[in-house]
DNA sequence: GAGGTGTCTGTTGCATGGTAGAGATGAGTA
DNA sequence: TACTCATCTCTACCATGCAACAGACACCTC
């Protein structure tokens, strides 16, 4: 399987190369990719029913610019998502992701001595994804990645972590999360894992509009 | 807008007309729509990501087929998204789609006293359709549509109403949803909503092939 | 000066032809 | 009879060309 022109885009989209609402031409698309322009259209409807471009038709297609409005259902999902996804893992009890996820917790512990934002920033992804794989659902992963991909999400952890003592909170609340899980306390699991969206979410939503807290709009 | 050719294919893959398994060729599909191949292609692309044909590169273009085991998987997620859904729904309190609840009921009631499957089949799908548009929370809805219509839903749904008693059992556990929802106990409503998928998911496992049990299998 | 209209350019939308690969079918051999 | 290999056909895949539309700009009219 090799990379087609949709990973190629998506991967410029997700990582910030091609920014919020760019115009994205077929031709210039094409020839950056050394393709003609049909794969290109094709991989743009396949980007649009992602949700990461919008074709106006006759008009071109866009980079998608979620609205703020739109920010909080996204994050109003990853937190059902990944809720349900840490009962599932504590249902299971032990699958390979555990033992990933201790080690990933070993490994933030480290960063977090450190101070290495940067690294404790792609260990917070790998923990979330680790814990929607373990609960052993291939469509539940399907649907966490679309979401995690319309929020262009890694490049939110970074920001939000600025935050001054959301760092330590952060690494704390894994932590705690991988605990009772491993108690195989799938009620609890859930519970503490949509508090730790939910708490990233406000982290997140102070750094973008200080003035506005959470759930003042919609 | 006009209906897209990716509408009326991903129609008649819902509706039943074209089976499980059959083969979608290009040139055949292009002759029906009265279009080229190329518009085709693009919206097989989109089905594809949507889960519904399954394009093997070389070879052809099939609707897919779910397995047992993704069956399984599809109904955990619908019963995390409505459980969601009904827990969202009432935290909110009065919306319009309260409203249409309170009638779906009644309707449903009435068709009960007539034993009229095939409305309350209607009524079935319009009701949890319902929920999870009163639930505030668009991509929610995104979700959970892509989710139905990979189960071909409306289709299985007639199918588990077969079932002695289930028709009854059914109707009673959405007048109870509804309750409940209106006494705005989210968390008691998300218990509820999940339990009766749970419920009509055994149902319908039971009547697709009634020797293996909820949970043998994975 | 302001509003409307016509033209012009750049873009997408679709049709079609050539190419390459996958699968099937047949013949040949052990 | 069974198995292997070569050929052949059918399919998707992509490139390219043409048509139609949207938007911008200038000009004309009031």
């Amino acid at each position: 399987m090799q990379l087609t022109v949709a990973d190629s885009i998506r991967a410029q989209i997700i990582s910030g190369d091609l920014e919020s609402g760019a115009a994205l031409s077929e031709v210039t698309l094409a020839a950056e990719h050394g393709v003609s322009r049909t794969p290109v259209r094709e991989a743009l409807k396949q980007l649009q029913t992602e949700g990461l471009v919008e074709i106006r038709p006759r008009v071109g297609t866009f980079v998608t610019t979620p609205s703020r409005a739109e920010i909080i259902e996204l994050f109003q999902m990853k937190e059902v998502l990944e809720g349900a996804a840490a009962r599932f893992l504590a249902q299971r009890g032990e699958v390979p992701e555990l033992k990933a996820l201790r080690v990933n917790i070993a490994r933030s512990d480290a960063a977090l001595a450190a101070n290495d934002v940067a690294a404790y920033t792609d260990l917070v992804g790998e923990f979330h994804q680790l814990i929607v794989e373990g609960a052993g659902n291939s469509k539940l992963v399907q649907h966490y990645t679309t979401l995690m991909n319309q929020l262009a999400y890694t490049r939110l952890v970074s920001t939000s972590l600025s935050l001054p003592g959301r760092f330590a909170e952060s690494e704390n609340e894994h932590r705690h999360i991988l605990d009772v899980i491993e108690t195989r306390d799938a009620a609890g699991s859930e519970r503490l894992m949509r508090h730790h969206v939910q708490a990233s979410q406000d982290a997140l939503l102070e750094v973008l509009s200080p003035a506005a807290p959470r759930g003042s709009e919609r």
